[in-house]
DNA sequence: GAGTGGTCTAGACCACTTT
DNA sequence: AAGTGGTCTAGACCACTCG
């Protein structure tokens, strides 16, 4: 084991120290998966830290699915990769970057509006309030990708319409000047053929196959914050998803 | 606040009670969504048990997404449903029963072959060793949806062919008598048409959407147990995810 | 029997929010 | 000032694995 010292001024937990100084060398190759991490006294030890400081470090690294521990044996390094390019709660823009792919949008529709049945429904409005509704088409290099339709409560971001560079990330810009962080998205996704409008605006053929998104975002209070149907092309687009097992 | 008292001759961890009881009224709704729940302080004097383990059975609801904490506020319940129905690392026979469904196989191929080139490769098998290939059609309440193609590594379930009842849950026969619980999967989706033999198979026209999964099931190690190649359905089956953000 | 992770205690100080 | 969650300590006993 041949970790640097922690900080004892920094305002930065002791444990998270340590959790950053293991996720270092996890990465680096120098524990590789299937070999086992310090044990919890090794860590209090070496740190010169109560076992409980030592032990919240190795769970926090669990927590990131990173490694897993065996009663009795040790903690481990998981052999499952831990790459970024799984969908999250995500916008279009960080996806792209997420793939090294530049990511471009033209704006078809861009204004504050009363929103109708289905947004009222699926963002759990009780009146007929003003939401601001941007509908986009979305390129990756340059080649249309799909067309995205969100629709946001206006009361949780007034003056989105004079902020938005309709080309910056609309989650990067709720997150720096409202304050909005999505925490979790519930999505349908159905598999259908591209209809006349939609056809063009892509430039492909109609009846090409396509996926169709339905999803809503939630903070995590749980309030649902933004609306969003999609269109994408199944020729150019592939779900990358990874699923795990529920907690409970 | 009127929870039961614990079981201290139990061999169920107090944090563990006081989570299931605090879960049990969430569910029940004596705390809704937005409420607070008792404070870590409260809890440790309710249940006459240190600080600390109260505050691990918060803390506990909180990794279960139950929960939200805000320094110096409070825990508070989120609005977010806790439903079931999202895709997990499940087989199709578990996500058609959570659906309220009754799934329904019929099996095209069940042999032990050598692995071929892809396999072995979404397997990370060094030699072409043998694999159990099951392959079924997949039905819901009747009516077909999808075709699986199952590859698994015959060293880790030898007598599979004689203890399946390929009617039952593959998964629930790995994780009874083989102890294999999945952790984690990786899919990639396809948005596509059907072709001739899968057209026939599920009794649709040629032509007509499909999903094309693609899917490999990992244990907690990092091994890859399973790799799956699917057609669904696209006028029969929607995907339904729930996508959060990941923890660093 | 030695080593591991899982649970638990009874304190402590801190940063933050609310009154 | 009082209450909250976040971190930390220095112990303890337990169940489990392995040689």
């Amino acid at each position: 084991m041949n970790l640097a010292p922690l900080d004892r001024e920094s305002v930065i937990p002791l444990y998270y120290q340590i959790r950053e100084r293991l996720l270092e060398q996890i990465r680096a190759g120098v524990f590789k998966p299937g070999q086992s991490l310090p044990s919890e006294q090794e860590i209090a030890e070496h740190f010169a830290v109560s076992r409980m400081t030592g032990r919240q470090a190795l769970k926090s690294l669990r927590d990131l699915g990173v490694t897993y521990s065996v009663r009795g044996k040790g903690t481990f390094v998981s052999a499952i990769k831990l790459e970024k390019d799984f969908r999250q709660v995500t916008s279009f823009t960080e996806e792209m970057k997420a793939r090294g792919i530049r990511p471009k949008s033209k704006v078809l529709f861009f204004e504050v509006v009363k929103a109708d049945e289905e947004t009222m429904n699926a963002l759990q409005l009780k009146t007929r309030e003003s939401v601001v509704s941007l509908r986009r088409i979305r390129f990756a290099n340059t080649s249309p990708v799909g067309i995205e339709w969100s629709r946001i409560p206006q009361r949780i971001c007034p003056d989105l319409l004079k902020t938005l560079d309709p080309q910056a990330s609309l989650y990067e810009t709720l997150a720096q000047r409202y304050g909005i962080k999505m925490a979790i998205a519930d999505e349908i996704v159905e598999a259908g053929l591209a209809r006349g409008e939609e056809a063009g605006l892509l430039g492909i053929a109609a009846k090409t196959p396509v996926f169709l998104f339905t999803r809503i975002s939630y903070l995590q209070s749980g309030e649902a914050i933004e609306f969003v149907k999609s269109v994408y092309r199944g020729d150019r687009y592939k779900i990358v998803n990874r699923l795990t097992r529920l907690k409970a």
